[in-house]
DNA sequence: CCCGGAACCTGAAGGC
DNA sequence: TGCCTTCAGGTTCCGG
C-alpha cells in the first residue's frame, strides 16, 4: 500500500529514467484508471508532452509537464509504477509510452489507482494537510491539529485533510514508537507525547524512505525490486508477534474500518 | 460539522 | 482437495 516513503521511492526511483523524455501516448487498458478528462481529450492532449520533473505531495505522484499540465497519479491499494520496453506485466491498467523506445507500466491487480491530467493542482491537492516532513510541520502545529478533537488519534494521523502521506502501516509505527495507544482521544495527549509523536512521525517516514518503501503486499519499485522497509516495522503487520519491546505479545484491532496493530503493554489505553 | 458504513475491486488466505 | 467466505485498506460518497 503506497504511502508517502513508497511514493518518494516511485518519484526517486522514476526520475532520471523519464526527466526530458517526451510522452509519445498513453494506452488505457482500464478506462477507469483515468478520472479526468474524458478518455478522447486525454490521448488528444497528452501526445507530446515533455515530462520536466517529477513531484510528490502526500501520497499523490505528481509528472511536471513543460506545457504547464499535470499528470497526477494515486496508487491507493494496490498501484505500482514500472519501467519496461518489453510486454506489459498483468494488472498493467495504463501504459505511457515514452520516445526513447521505453514505457512506464500502471500495474494495478485491484483498479483502485487513478490518474488525471490538470491545469491547475488545485483541485486535485487543495484540500491536502501539511507535509509531515516538512518545516512547515512543528511540534506547535501538531498540538493544534489534536486539540479539541474527540476522535481516536490513529484517526487524524490517517486524514489526509490534516497530515498528508501517512497511511495505516507508517500511522501504528509512530504510535508505538511515541507509546500512545491508537484509540486514545487526540486532545487527550500531553505536550510530551505530542512532541514524542511528532518526532516519531518524522522518523518512521524517513526510515521508511531510508529504506525505499515498505513491500508488504503489492508494492513494487519501478525496477521491479521490493523495498525493505517492512523488515523495520515494530508493530505493523506483526500479527501474533511479540513486541520487539518488552515482549508481550501484539494485538489488533479495529479502528476505523482498518487492521490496527499495538502493543497493550508499552501503549497504555488509560491516561 | 461529525461519524459510521458502503462502494470501489481482486487476489490471497482461512474455514470447513 | 475444493468451495465458500473473509480480509486487505485509500479515498469518496451518502445517510443519520
Amino acid at each position: 500500500m503506497p504511502e508517502l516513503p513508497e511514493v518518494e521511492t516511485i518519484k526517486n526511483d522514476l526520475m532520471p529514467h523519464v526527466a526530458g523524455r517526451i510522452i509519445e501516448s498513453v494506452t488505457l487498458f482500464w478506462d477507469r484508471t483515468l478520472q479526468q478528462p474524458s478518455k478522447e481529450e486525454f490521448t488528444r492532449l497528452i501526445a507530446g508532452q515533455k515530462i520536466s520533473g517529477i513531484d510528490r505531495r502526500g501520497k499523490y505522484l505528481i509528472f511536471e509537464l513543460e506545457s504547464g499540465y499535470r499528470l497526477i497519479m494515486h496508487m491507493r491499494m494496490s498501484g505500482s509504477l514500472m519501467l519496461g520496453r518489453d510486454n506489459p506485466p498483468p494488472h498493467t491498467r495504463a501504459v505511457i509510452h515514452l520516445d526513447n523506445g521505453s514505457a512506464i507500466y500502471f500495474n494495478d491487480p485491484r483498479k483502485f489507482g487513478r490518474m488525471q491530467l490538470v491545469k491547475d493542482c488545485g483541485c486535485v491537492l487543495g484540500k491536502l494537510g501539511v507535509e509531515p516532513l516538512g518545516e512547515q510541520f512543528t511540534v506547535e502545529m501538531l498540538a493544534e491539529l489534536l486539540a479539541n478533537r474527540k476522535t481516536p488519534i490513529k484517526g487524524i494521523l490517517l486524514d489526509q485533510r490534516l497530515i498528508a502521506g501517512i497511511g495505516n502501516m507508517y500511522a501504528d509505527e509512530a504510535l508505538f514508537a511515541s507509546k500512545i495507544h491508537p484509540t486514545r482521544p487526540a486532545d487527550s495527549l500531553t505536550k510530551k507525547e505530542i512532541k514524542q509523536l511528532h518526532q516519531a512521525i518524522r522518523e518512521v517516514l524517513r526510515l521508511g524512505i531510508k529504506n525505499k518503501g515498505a513491500s508488504v503486499t503489492n508494492y513494487f519499485r519501478p525496477d521491479g525490486e521490493t523495498g525493505t522497509a517492512h523488515r523495520q516495522f515494530k508493530v505493523a503487520h506483526c500479527k501474533n508477534k511479540p513486541c520487539p519491546v518488552c515482549g508481550t505479545p501484539l494485538e489488533r484491532i479495529r479502528l476505523h474500518q482498518r487492521g490496527t496493530y499495538f502493543c497493550p503493554n508499552c501503549q497504555k489505553e488509560d491516561y
